[in-house]
DNA sequence: AAATAAGTTAGCTATATGGCTAAGTATCTT
DNA sequence: AAGATACTTAGCCATATAGCTAACTTATTT
């Protein structure tokens, strides 16, 4: 049995992404697991299936697959001889919520530092 | 003169992140340089000023800077012997639509998923 | 029962990454 | 002019990452 590619009892959804940014980001890092994720977006897929426009072999396309479990970003489960992959939405999620914090942040001081430009202006003018 | 951290001439701004969501992630995978951009995003600093919290040695730091500004997430640049940095609202903004476009993408169940992405974020706050 | 399909494990290689120290350069400050 | 500041360059080390081949284990098919 794929002693990584077991996603039974591990990570309770949530408790991955919430401090683990890192494995997340890790994990979009490359290329070839970001075009794995894009093409689970439309629906879970067997490794071959998923395997099949990369070329590359199979063991290390599955290593990428790994990490893209162990970060929480996707799961599988094995019926005969095939593992089906799912991607699983909340480490999205949970990134975009930290990437629209940074950016609201960087917007506000922009938005004050519009504000204090102003007035600099019109203190100028006066 | 700082062979890396120069940016003038250099910018390339928007056509970093359109195809390189790969550089991009790849420099938002490691946490020292996810609290760079945290700091950064409330204003510009000294190179100094941000590696003070961070308990690694100045020229490692420096690497940090180097990727982030190779990344196209932050410019810098010096007067007198301080190099001040600050960050590329552009490079977020581009990852986050991407994440969105993907989020909105899985199962087409939009709605939800943004109700997720916000509960997750009330949960940080919290 | 034999062959094929779909992973899986083991093990090797090369490059990238992150950390360090030591020493150098270019500004201020005194 | 001397010393302190603020980086900058050079170079070394350990681990991680991405890729490969070869051989193995279960299912399915034939």
């Amino acid at each position: 049995m794929a002693k990584y590619l077991d996603s039974r009892r591990r990570h309770p959804l949530l408790s991955h992404m919430t401090n683990n940014l890192d494995t997340f980001f890790g994990a979009m890092s490359d290329p070839t697991r970001r075009a794995v994720i894009e093409r689970l977006v439309s629906g879970p897929a067997a490794v071959s299936e998923l395997h099949a426009p990369h070329d590359i072999a199979l063991p290390t396309f599955m290593r990428h697959l790994m990490v893209l479990e162990e970060s929480g970003l996707v799961r599988s489960e094995k019926k005969g001889r095939v593992r089906t992959v799912h991607i699983e939405a909340a480490p999205l999620a949970a990134a975009e919520s930290w990437l629209q914090k940074q950016r609201a942040m960087w917007e506000g001081r922009l938005d004050r530092l519009s504000l204090l430009a102003e007035s600099i202006a019109k203190a100028e003018k006066g």
